[in-house]
DNA sequence: CTACTTTCTCCAGTTCGAGGACAAAGGGGG
DNA sequence: CCCCCTTTGTCCTCGAACTGGAGAAAGTAG
């Protein structure tokens, strides 16, 4: 089936679209109150979108006192696919022009499989979206991967974690396979803009989104906009050093806060523990799968196992000490912490906080809410719609 | 003296001032070149600039081979005032439109004597450069203060190292006092505004700019401008742990990167080796002048003192440390190293640089010069004039 | 039913800008 | 010194776009 494939003529067009996904249908005035044109300049760009299909017509609106005005609203059949590629699983999502989730498919995968192997699943969960009537097709995706990405040509760079990804034309390769744009950004990236979008970063310019999962990542978002750095790999805390001298990490150097708090340090921690049999919690679990993941420690803390409570405090400790280093670098209005083992939950963003408003000066830490993200795994995939109906929605 | 109260009318001739600025005298035609806009509009809004006298004619251009062009520039009584306040001394210099030095003053001081006393001796200061015929009066003015300002209003914000400036109406009084609009900035800011304009860190959009001196901050620029946090303390580096449990310092807290390694820092250390002998250098020094600073350690180095080179290296992996991380976080394209002890020269730029090198990711280090600001104390008081500049060749 | 509010459309007047034509000014070769 | 080419600057005209007002349409409140 044939998209949309028209595009904002220019900058009004294009404010006009952004109102209309974020506040969702409005009448012709409203919109005149929000973006200070004439009524009658106004009154041609929004023809002129209803001319190009981009937007519809939507019944009458209550009244304000006066005449009812007629509603418009963006055209209720278009779809953007949000992916979200983690280490160990992929998220898939349509969302319409509003941004809002539709359908939401999970399903484990490993990264290290490669991208073809990766992207025959994602394709396959796509159709299986498209096929429960979700969609008749996309008009844009938002993908992200975890690690660094050349953004303006959406390839992966050197990914630590994703071994054959690298130079990988990922944004070309899915637009063709999808037949229509793409956009691929750092799953962190997308997280912090679903935040922004439809969760606790609303109205926040300047903030940071911490995700802690397989690795550490932290999202920057300066002005509204992402902020990605020179090469891409802007927000890569995980590799700070946290101890000199500490732990070897897989990225070759000692004492990175990843060697000390992920997903995949956490459960190396556990199992060792559960060996050692201090922790009789961990240790039945062990016993009962082999092996021990976030998953298990968070169900240990919650079960008042102190070692797995120490575990996530100490974890939360190093966190918290780099985090305050950022705070007082960058002075956010928000930090947000996401990611897999935001299971982990309050026992570790209390450890996370202490750290912070001890160690950073009080005039940044004044007014900081230092909060657990609100969209969970949703995050990514609305930040991928957000990411690509950004660039739909741009002059073309 | 009454002076220059014009303004740019709209975008267009804003952004034809500040081409002016940055590029010099130019002609029409080369204008043209970079701004697309038609012939005839571009005519339009150079004549609308002569009319407010803010640019006058200056000339015929050399000829690029057909017809010689008649070349305009700012206008050439146009005068900046550029104000560096540090911990121990000010900087004050006048420019001209394109931001030039034409004279520069440079005298001790205590900021701890509150923001009065060191107005009165900014504005003699100011009346000094006046009286050298180097102004008649100054068409706008940029203060750099060591400490958080709340950027919009022009006021420091609890600042630490200035007692009594907290609050205190910096940019109104001023603005007052030598009767032109006034911008208020931190004094790192401001240097990364120099080192943007006339320094090292020409055409790079995102850099970092680490000043150390009495204490120890950071310039962030990203997309070519400022980054100044929610509450103007970004880039506030030098309360950044170092050392879990460390050296108590004068903020409260243990192990910050500045008890470690600052104008204050060091001189302390330098005083404790004298006193132990372990450095003939140091202690003859010390001495002769019953005191030690950074420049004796400076000298020290310089010939060839194994303790004060140690003294040296010592700071220059913590503060290497601290980059590291803000390197990882960050993707500079660019890290400038600047303020007092910059005279320790290329024994700490070798620290720094051994340490960032080791402990970052390839990916973000890969083609990332670490240098030396080239502009010295000069930078500070360039870029109050371009903080100024900025401001008033915007549109009104 | 009337007075008032809000929304939307239409129209006329005016401003604005693009682009072509042309004059002015210079270089270089014969 | 003349002719031709290039570049620059000005002028002019046409078309497009924008503003603001008038007024119709569609409500609400009393």
């Amino acid at each position: 089936m044939r998209r949309m494939t028209a595009r904002p003529a220019n900058a009004h067009q294009a404010r006009l679209l952004r109102l209309l996904r974020d506040g969702g249908p409005n009448s012709r005035a409203q919109l005149g109150d929000q973006v200070d044109l004439s009524r009658s300049k106004l009154a041609v760009e929004v023809d002129r979108l209803l001319d190009t299909g981009l937007v519809v017509a939507d019944g009458l609106a209550a009244s304000r006192g006066g005449r009812r005005s007629h509603n418009i609203r963006l055209a209720p059949a278009l779809r953007f696919l949000g992916v979200d590629i983690g280490a160990t699983s992929v998220d898939v999502a349509v969302t319409n022009a509003e941004l809002e989730v539709l359908g939401h498919i999970n399903q484990p995968m490993d990264v290290r499989e490669g991208p073809v192997a990766v992207f025959e699943q994602v394709l396959a969960m796509a159709a299986k979206l498209r096929a429960s009537g979700l969609a008749e097709g996309f008009d844009g995706a938002g993908i992200g991967v975890p690690g660094p990405v050349r953004f303006p040509e959406g390839v992966p760079v050197a990914p630590p974690i994703m071994p054959g990804w690298d130079g990988f034309p990922v944004r070309e390769a899915l637009s063709q396979d999808l037949g229509c744009p793409v956009m691929v950004d750092n799953d962190v990236n997308l997280m912090a803009m679903g935040e922004q979008h439809a969760g606790v970063a609303r109205s926040v310019a300047d903030f940071l989104c911490v995700k802690i999962g397989t690795g550490i990542g932290c999202g920057i978002v300066v002005g509204g906009e992402v902020y990605r750095g020179t090469t891409g790999s802007a927000g890569d805390i995980g590799h700070i050093q946290v101890e000199p001298d500490g732990r070897p990490c897989a990225c070759g150097n000692k004492g990175c806060l990843e060697a000390y708090f992920s997903g995949a340090a956490l459960a190396r921690d556990a199992e060792d523990a559960a060996h050692q049999g201090s922790s009789p919690e961990l240790c039945t679990r062990f016993e009962n799968s082999g092996a021990l993941t976030a998953v298990d420690v968070a169900a240990a803390a919650a079960a008042g196992d102190a070692t797995a409570l120490d575990l996530i405090r100490a974890g939360g400790n190093r966190t918290g000490q780099v985090i305050a280093g950022l705070v007082s670098f960058f002075n956010p209005g928000l930090v947000v912490i996401g990611g897999g083992v935001t299971g982990l939950g309050h026992t570790l963003l209390a450890a996370i906080r202490t750290q912070v408003y001890r160690q950073s000066l009080p005039l940044a830490t004044g007014n900081l809410p230092i909060v657990l993200g609100e969209l969970g795994p949703t995050a990514g995939v609305i930040g991928g719609a957000r990411l690509i109906s950004d660039h739909l929605f741009s002059p073309a």
